[in-house]
This record gives C-alpha cells, sequence and structure tokens, in this order.
DNA sequence: TATTCATGATAGTATTACTATTATATTTGC
DNA sequence: GCAAATATAATAGTAATACTATCATGAATA
C-alpha cells in the first residue's frame, strides 16, 4: 500500500526548485494558482508578483520555492510528463496486443482530456493546454543543453522511449520510431494550437476527433510494411 | 527586366514595420545583424540597443523601423517564407509529374540548405536556423489572433496551401493534406533542433539526411492507398 | 536657398526579474 | 511546554529591459 503510493509520488528533478512545493500548502498553492494564471494570461505576461497578489503571499516567498518562472514553467511541464507517463503505464499494462497499445498511446498523447468521459483530474487538462501554449518557448532556449544536462528532460525521453518501444515491437525494422513519436506528440499540440488560432492550416474542419484520426492513419499506415 | 524585379520585391506585410527597412542602407544593416545577432544568443537575449550598438546607429533609429523586437523577428520569419515560396515556385514549375514535384517541396521545406550543393545565400541559411530556433516564441503568444488578422500570416498559410494542393493531384480522397504539410514544416524544424540538442529524441544516428528520409517515406506512405 | 526628413544624442519611464534585510509567525525537537 | 529552527511577511532596492520623448544636426530635395 504505502510502496504503491511512493511508487506514485510525483519524480521531478530537484534541480527545478529550490523547496519542493508539493510538500507544503503554500507550494501546491503556487502550483494550481501559476497553472490557471499561466493559462489566463500567457507565460510572458505572467510574473511571480501578479501570482503572488493572487495567492496572497510575496514575491519572496515564491521566489524561495523556484528560482525564477522559467523553471516553474519547467516544473509544470515535468509535472505533466509525469501525469502521462502514469496514465500510459495504468491504461496500457493489461493491453497484451502490440497495435491495440500502440493505438492506446496514441490516444493518449494525442487528445485534450474530456472531462466527462475519461476519469481525469481537471489540472491534467490545464496542464495540456498549458504544454501546448507554453512549453516550446521553455524548451527552445539557449539553455538547453545545461538543462538537459541537469536531466530537466529525462521523464518527456522517457515517455518517448516507452511508446518507440511499442513501435519496434510492431515493426522491428521501421529506422525512425522516436522520430514518428516526438513528431506527433510535438506536432499534434502544434494542430491544437492551429485549429484554434490559424485553422486554415490545419483540416478540423473535417471531424472533432481530427487530431487523433490524422495521427492513427498516419503511424500505422507509416509503419504498417515494416510489420513482422 | 524591371516587371521581373518588381515581382521578386519581398512581399512582406506593412503591418510588420513602420518604415520599410529594405529601402535604406539602415533598414538593411537592421535585418542582417539582427539574424545574426538573434542566431547568436537567441531573441531572449537580443535587444534593440545591443544591436543599434553594434551597428553604430541609436536605439531610437531602430524604432523608427520596427515598433518592437517581437514585429522585427516577425518581418524576419516572413522574409524566410517569402524565400521559401521563390524557390518552390522556380524549382517546381517546370515538374509536371505530381509525385517528382511533392518530392521536391519535401526536400526544399525539411532540409538546412547547404550552399555548396545548391544556389542558396547565405541570409537563406541562417534564416533557416533562425525559424528552427525561435518561430516558435513569436507565433505561440496571446497575440496570434489579432496578428492574423493582420494577414501576418499570410505567406505560411500560402505556401502551405500549394503544397497541399500537390498532395491532393496525387491524393485527392485524402482528408488531412494542410495538417500532413503542417506537421512537415513544424516537425522538420523541430527534429533539426533535437538532433542539435536533445539527440535522444530523434534517429538522427540513421543518416545524414535523416529529417528529409523521415518525412518523405512518411508523406508518401501516408497518401499512398488515396493515390488515383 | 529653404524646407523636409532621416538620423543622432540624450534623457526619461514603467515594468520586470530578481536580491537583500529584518520582523514576525509557526513548527519542531527535546 | 519552551527554546530553537524554520517559514513566511513586509519592505526596500537594483540592474536591465522595452519602450517614449525631445531636440539638434546634417543630407537630400524642391
Amino acid at each position: 500500500m504505502d510502496a504503491i503510493f511512493h511508487q506514485l509520488k510525483i519524480p521531478i528533478n530537484e534541480k527545478l526548485f529550490l523547496k519542493d512545493p508539493s510538500t507544503s500548502v503554500i507550494g501546491q498553492k503556487i502550483l494550481n494558482e501559476s497553472i490557471l494564471f499561466i493559462n489566463e494570461v500567457g507565460f510572458e505576461k505572467f510574473t511571480f508578483k501578479k501570482l503572488a497578489l493572487s495567492i496572497a503571499t510575496t514575491e519572496a516567498t515564491i521566489y524561495r520555492y523556484f528560482e525564477s518562472k522559467h523553471k516553474l514553467l519547467l516544473y509544470l511541464i515535468n509535472w505533466y510528463w509525469s501525469c502521462i507517463a502514469t496514465r500510459l503505464l495504468f491504461e496500457t499494462s493489461n493491453i497484451s496486443d502490440s497495435l491495440l497499445k500502440l493505438q492506446k498511446a496514441i490516444h493518449i498523447l494525442t487528445t485534450i482530456p474530456n472531462p466527462q468521459k475519461e476519469n481525469i483530474l481537471m489540472n491534467e487538462i490545464l496542464l495540456k493546454k498549458l504544454v501546448i501554449n507554453e512549453a516550446s518557448k521553455v524548451i527552445q532556449t539557449k539553455d538547453v543543453d545545461s538543462e538537459n544536462k541537469n536531466g530537466v528532460f529525462a521523464l518527456y525521453k522517457n515517455v518517448v522511449e516507452n511508446v518507440a518501444r511499442i513501435i519496434i515491437e510492431i515493426a522491428p525494422t521501421y529506422k525512425f520510431p522516436n522520430m514518428l513519436v516526438t513528431s506527433m506528440i510535438e506536432g499534434s499540440n502544434q494542430q491544437h494550437f492551429f485549429a484554434e488560432h490559424l485553422p486554415k492550416l490545419t483540416n478540423s474542419e473535417v471531424e472533432k476527433d481530427f487530431v487523433e484520426l490524422f495521427y492513427q492513419e498516419l503511424i500505422f499506415k507509416t509503419i504498417q510494411h515494416d510489420n513482422v
């Protein structure tokens, strides 16, 4: 029992915070409110000062948890990845057929979860939206390399590796499994963004789940000739 | 003679600048130096003050050309799109076979041009790198919608539409031509970025032109069953 | 030669992303 | 139950940034 909870504890890289925000009331307030806040005004206009005001604390206190707003956003993105990793584990571990397993993984990674249909926490939807709108700003930086050295992208890499492994099971001779996975993950986020703001760059008119459909078809067609 | 030059004039949206930088020596200096500068230090650390210093002018002068560094970056990205549009036009117009035409378009859009092999200006390579590293920061903003209304993304949309049209020629029943094109364009840029900084997210070890190869295969496999 | 216009020189402002300091609660160890 | 450690509040301050404003100068143009 205790072991399970221990295993489920969010394993977020310790270099991302000064003081673990998940262990205190104020820390959790910082996390929850910053998700809402960034979604509302965008990362550029999000400041610790405003955040402090909205949770009735001070800038200095927030700085005792996070070195910078950049690190806070990286923390939130890692939180998202740990949610996804957990869902992938739980929702695919009982599937033995690799094809169905891959299908499930594509579903989890390409859709914005529907709280009515699926058993999902509200935070997870907000985190997904945050990743769609803000993630690239924090990854495409001149600091990527040093942050990568600190293991900040380990959770993401892990998810990619796990899904790539399913692809290799299905198509052992396919040469680009990692690229197929990352192009799906990043691409689906971008297509959601485009659908909302630049719909002519998509085919969102086709149907509601156009993003998932697009990738289900694309991925299976791409690997089918490499089938065992 | 004059007509050709007139046609080739960069058709960049007038809302992106206050004074057309392509019409004066100092304006051109701003453009060329900012490409170098942003590539060197990244958009975040790029300031008009430093730019002014390096081309021996003043901040105020640069502000007379561009309202903000955000608009300047958008201008540069549009410059990139106009280069791409020109290359697509020149390098595919004499190809009658749609398959070969698409193949050529994929090549143009997914590779970083090699100045030794191809007849390309240095600026075009630098612009490509700039788009790879910085474009998302300027698109994924809360201002997308108003900027889109101003027609700032028209050149990009145009390229997408033109390539999508080739796909429809080949596979008239395929439902997601625009998504296929945008996922290739954005995805290939991202894969180049990953290859340099997070290689485990790619399969760059496979071969030199892994990005182009990945997309050539992916796209043709995806549309082949919808062939005429 | 007068006028317009682009640029230079300089100053100033609000905001941001932090750092520092000290006082006051709150928790914890014993 | 009390001292000691720790967390937070309150406040101030700093360097840099993203601009705006003003006025002088020098070149092009009419």
